[in-house]
DNA sequence: TTGTAGGCGTTATCAC
DNA sequence: GTGATAACGCCTACAA
């Protein structure tokens, strides 16, 4: 079933067909309800291959996310779509897993899909380096500051990172702590683990405080399983920790487990900070206390600032969205 | 960048850098290392649309995935795309929203995909009922079964969740609970909700005990936040049940913290159990006893009965796989 | 082994 | 307001 079906069983061209389909103007409302009614019998579908290889403007806006598990970006997509539905931009949402390249990917698909812009969701910054010139349309990158790159058309929209992590262990030092541990990713291949430690790193500093990169840190995986594996071999190091900073909720959640194996309490024994401050947080027994991840306002400016670029040509811009801080129940004052 | 810029750049004509480009036999050593070398210089890339548009032979696989957030869904899409990955079937995956129709969106993708066979990985009957008719290649529905509608290019794969619900709930009537709760979704919209709900009726039914369908049921969503309102909601009818049946575990962990919020002990004063096994279950205080949903056995098994079919042609086949009930400390003998 | 040309389903530019 | 018709980029007979 192509539109020439359509035209031969309404009677009418193919042209007209068209511009039925792509509700332009200069048709008459007989054609026009004829072709609809033909359409909504014969469940015909536009085949979107001819259609984009066809059409000249871009329409569209692509966004691509990088590893489809992470339910922040979920989230962030949700208000992205909802934003854009009924405008004039049809959006295009491309999955992709964290080896794949998302700046060759999205080369690709602004030519295919003829996309106007391109939010990524997540994404590395060596990518960028290497294949983001002259990607050709506005571009904005969630979750990384890409200033230091300095193109033109690539905007980026994150958290401080660096600055979320240091408050935090800042609160917990005004507590009173003195010894933290700390669980998080591969700080040489994951930015946001670099980044966060850094913060506790000079948070410790400043008030005088040590922390050692060896015996303070375990790297683990982004999950309950990865945090009670960390948790489990900072205990056994025998570091007497106070405080535990995990670089995602989900970690605290093994970490909670873990320091229960151990017959320590939280907050009594140790205190427990976790990351993102997803929902599930609210719930855990103690209620976990976290850095919020603002989401919805990083989906609202990111859109915003591409939009701009598209339609207005503003210049890049890097924005750090602010956080804060979740207080509950998991932390405390540290024992006497 | 197109084949005929490649052809015009190497000397060649553009039949010979598609052959190339799909690796067809029929061209010589030197061509082929000309052509991939400009390929490779230009970082040229195929535009799919018109592949797709021309491309006479049907090659891909199509999963639909409906609910990018059910992480069970993940885990079996990540199952079927390593058991893909270096065969001859290149794979598509589709993302789709909860209200959005499956069965049409594959019938517009088998097209422009040239799909050999979709897996619909969740999927609403009722649009299979309506639309699945002659949709020309064979298709596996994972989560419910598609016996009862009868096509004969249409297998699925399950659990038997009607079973599942009754072996749980059997188990805790063996423990010595009288008065169940059970929290859900909507028995009239979400088909496995209601197939629960029946199989729990069925093991009370059978032991000589009783449960309200208004009472002793809360319909909230599948989420942490709705397993804390159900349990809340119960809680204040005062039915005063020892064992709680949670059809998700992530509404297993609302409801922990809500017979917390009651000083009420799990599994002490109220046994629960979740659904799916999730990986979390393992690491909550205390350690959730739930039922396994076979997520890597239902994944191969939908994919060896779609390429059979493929293949094979073999005819459509509706399996369930059978689940296991795992037992851990959230459940346990009612207090005398 | 290589080149040529028709056509996939659609949009857009013409005439009418 | 409507109908032809030339592309879009590619694959694939078929011819050379």
């Amino acid at each position: 079933m192509t539109i020439k079906d359509l035209a031969a069983k309404t009677g009418y061209a193919v042209g007209t067909v068209s511009r039925v389909l792509n509700n332009h103007p200069n048709v008459s409302e007989k054609a026009r309800a004829a072709i609809l009614a033909a359409v909504e019998e014969s469940g015909f579908q536009l085949n979107q291959n001819a259609k984009q290889l066809k059409q000249s403007h871009a329409t569209s806006i692509l966004v691509i996310l990088k590893g489809s598990g992470n339910i922040l970006f979920a989230e962030m997509l949700e208000v992205i779509q909802t934003s854009l539905h009924g405008t004039r931009y049809p959006l295009h949402v491309d999955y992709l897993h964290g080896a794949d390249n998302e700046v060759r990917r999205a080369r690709q698909l602004i030519r295919e899909k003829n996309a106007l812009g391109v939010i990524f969701l997540g994404g590395n910054l060596e990518n960028f380096q290497s294949d983001f010139a002259d990607l050709g349309v506005p571009a904005v990158l969630v979750t990384n500051s890409a200033e230091s790159l300095g193109f033109d058309n690539l905007s980026s929209v994150y958290i401080d990172d660096h600055a979320a992590a240091r408050q935090a262990v800042e609160a917990l030092i005004a507590m009173g702590h003195k010894n933290f541990a700390v669980i998080g990713g591969h700080r040489l291949y994951s930015d946001i683990s670099r980044m966060r430690w850094e913060g506790v790193v000079e948070a410790m500093t400043a008030a005088g405080l040590t922390i050692d990169p060896e015996l303070d840190y375990a790297t683990v995986y982004f999950s309950p399983d990865g945090g009670y594996q960390g948790t489990m071999e900072l205990l056994q190091r025998d570091r007497h920790f106070t405080a535990l900073f995990t670089m995602s909720d989900l970690m605290a959640i093994g970490a909670f487990r873990a320091l229960e194996d151990h017959n320590l309490e939280v907050p009594g024994d140790v205190s427990v900070i976790g990351y993102d401050n997803l929902s599930v947080g609210e719930f855990l027994i103690p209620r976990l206390t976290s850095v919020d991840q603002p989401t919805e306002a990083m989906a609202r400016r990111s859109l915003q600032l591409l939009l701009d670029a598209i339609e207005n040509g503003a210049t890049a811009k890097h924005e750090a969205v602010p956080f804060t801080l979740v207080f509950r129940e998991s932390t405390g004052k540290v024992k006497e």
